[in-house]
Formats: structure tokens, C-alpha cells, sequence
DNA sequence: CTTGGAAAGTCAACAAGGCTGACGTAAATC
DNA sequence: GATTTACGTCAGCCTTGTTGACTTTCCAAG
């Protein structure tokens, strides 16, 4: 790979080369949420719902702020949302013992098996796309999209890393 | 670049390294859009008015089938957006001279304005990221991203990508 | 020339999932 | 005791997606 030396490897910062990406990030995204979409447009989830429970596997016990301040929505956007996965059975939502205004959020067993559904499903794509491209391109994949983040974003991203490594 | 080997290169594809790269797609997703939101929220337009732009700025002359194919929504709903758009002078739409029942979409330079705006906005943030990591981190990320299209995406993509070469 | 069907546009109704604002309650903290 | 915090909820709004039905325009095949 020819690489940065005066004005010469900085052709992938082009205008053109940027378009690109975002036109990758686009096409990708819509990659990346179409097969838990899919099992989701069966029961009467949608994406919300997902996110709710992946994040609440990846930190059992955290709190509604917590969840908040992760997901980025109002907290009525999001007791929208919690309120059906709790009413189904999805999700148990505790009491703190140390805070008793806090409430910490877990997966039932039964939410454990939806959520493991919709991971599956998204991981197994991602999976083949990394599987066919190779640990080098995959370093850099997670290179660009972290710091493609915002800064808090970034933060509690390496927060779940951490916590989940 | 250390490949696979028996078992030992293939701790990029454990779960929790699958559950990372989610992560990273969901966050790094959103910082994607901040940037044309914020400008976006000014105006009465949103995210769809947006992309709609791109694509035409992208593909000049497109015809409204195919821009619905690339975007994946109904003609309704594009329709509605397309039609703030041409009412507020951004798109012109015009009447095909081979096959009159098709509309050949341009940006006017009102529209072209808008999209740069937005489209500089989106760039500044990719640039940066692209400038942050290098390279070759920038190529695997788009590596990445094709892999992880539907087919139908990736050959959209690929044809885009080659039109605007 | 007629007719079938494709392309486009439009109307109506609906749903998910964002948002704001206001208000209530319980618990912690000052 | 007063204030602040965490949470829940009601009401209403917006964007952007959906389906279904219908019309107009027009190409092309019979």
C-alpha cells in the first residue's frame, strides 16, 4: 500500500474518496439492521426494542439514565419502548437497593432468548463480512468508526468495551 | 498481514468481538448523521430530504424509479419529500424525451448550494476520521462496509461508485 | 388503432418512534 | 423541611416509513 509521504497518499481524503465512504456507510447500515428487522417486523417490535435489549444484555442491572444517556432519546421515547418489553416478559426492572429511585433494568430468560435471536442474526452477517475480508481490514474498520464518533459516544462505547471485554 | 492460520487468528470473529463491531456501527452511525442533522433541523427539512439530494447530486438525470431503488423507501414516501424539494426550488424534475413517462431529476443551483453545504458538513467529520487513522485503516473500513451490503446494495454502490469516478 | 401495462403522481389512512411540555411521586440530599 | 434527582406518564406534535386505491400519461404490442 503506497503510503503518506508529501501530497501524494492523501488521495484517499479526496472529496470524491469521502462521498464514497458515505455512500458505503449508507448501503452498510441498511446491511447491518436488515436482518434483525426482519425478525422484528414478525412480533410487534421494531428497532427501538432491539437496541433497548442489546444494551441492557451488554450492561445487565444498568439504570434508566444509564440506558438514556446510551441510546441518546428522551426518556419518554424510551418508556415507550421499555414499557411493552416489560409487560411482555422481556425485561425485569429492579428496584435499586442502594438508590430506591433508580431502577435497574435485566433480562428474563425469556428476553435473554430474543435478544440472543436478533444477535445472531445480525452477528452472522457480520461475521461473513469480516470472515471475508480479514483481521487487517477489520482493525481498520473499527479504527475509522470509532473515530467517526462523537466524544461522549466514544467514551461510552470504551466503557461497554471495557465492562463487556 | 497475519492471516488465518489453525485457530489462533480467528479471535476477530468471537462474539464479543462481533458485538463490538455492532456497537461501533451504532455509534459511529450516529455521529454520521450529526453534523447535516443539526443544519437539516434549521430548515423544515429532514435526514430523507437529505439523502434524496445526494443521490441526485450524485447520478444527475436519474429517473425517480431508480432513485427509489437506491433509497429502498415506497414512491409515496419519496414523493412527499421530493415534493417539498422541487416546491422549494432545490430539484428539477423534467420529462423524459425518449420515454415521457419517466422524470429526470437535477439539482438547481439552489439545490446543488444545500447539498454542498450538507454534504461539507458530513465530509469535514469523514475526513477527519480518514486523516486520524490512515490509510490503510481507511481501506479496510470500506472493505468492511461492502462486505457487509446486500447484494443488491453492493451492485447500486458499485455502480455509483464507478459513474462518479 | 386499440389496448395492456409500466411509470409516475396523488389521496387517504395508519404506525413507529422521535420530540416537547407538564405533572406526579418517591427517595435522596442539602 | 425544602430542594433535587430518577422515574413514570399523559397529551400532543412531527418526520418518515407503510398499504391500498385510483388517475394520468405514455410506450409498445397486437
Amino acid at each position: 500500500m503506497a503510503e503518506t509521504s508529501g501530497g501524494e497518499g492523501l488521495l484517499y481524503l479526496t472529496d470524491e474518496q469521502l462521498r464514497k465512504g458515505i455512500e458505503a456507510m449508507f448501503f452498510a447500515y441498511r446491511g447491518f439492521t436488515a436482518d434483525p428487522d426482519r425478525i422484528l417486523e414478525t412480533m410487534e417490535y421494531g428497532r427501538a426494542h432491539h437496541r433497548a435489549l442489546h444494551f441492557i444484555h451488554r450492561a445487565p442491572g444498568t439504570t434508566v439514565s444509564n440506558l438514556l444517556a446510551i441510546l441518546g432519546v428522551t426518556k419518554q421515547s424510551l418508556n415507550r419502548v421499555l414499557r411493552t418489553l416489560i409487560d411482555d416478559g422481556h425485561v425485569r426492572s429492579e428496584k435499586g437497593r442502594k438508590d430506591a429511585r433508580e431502577r435497574h433494568l435485566f433480562l428474563t430468560e425469556k428476553g435473554d432468548a430474543l435478544e440472543r435471536q436478533l444477535s445472531d442474526a445480525q452477528r452472522a452477517r457480520m461475521r461473513a463480512a469480516y470472515r471475508a475480508v480479514g483481521p487487517a481490514a477489520v482493525q481498520g474498520f473499527r479504527q475509522v468508526l470509532e473515530a467517526m464518533m462523537d466524544p461522549d459516544m466514544r467514551h461510552a462505547y470504551n466503557r461497554l468495551k471495557e465492562g463487556g471485554a
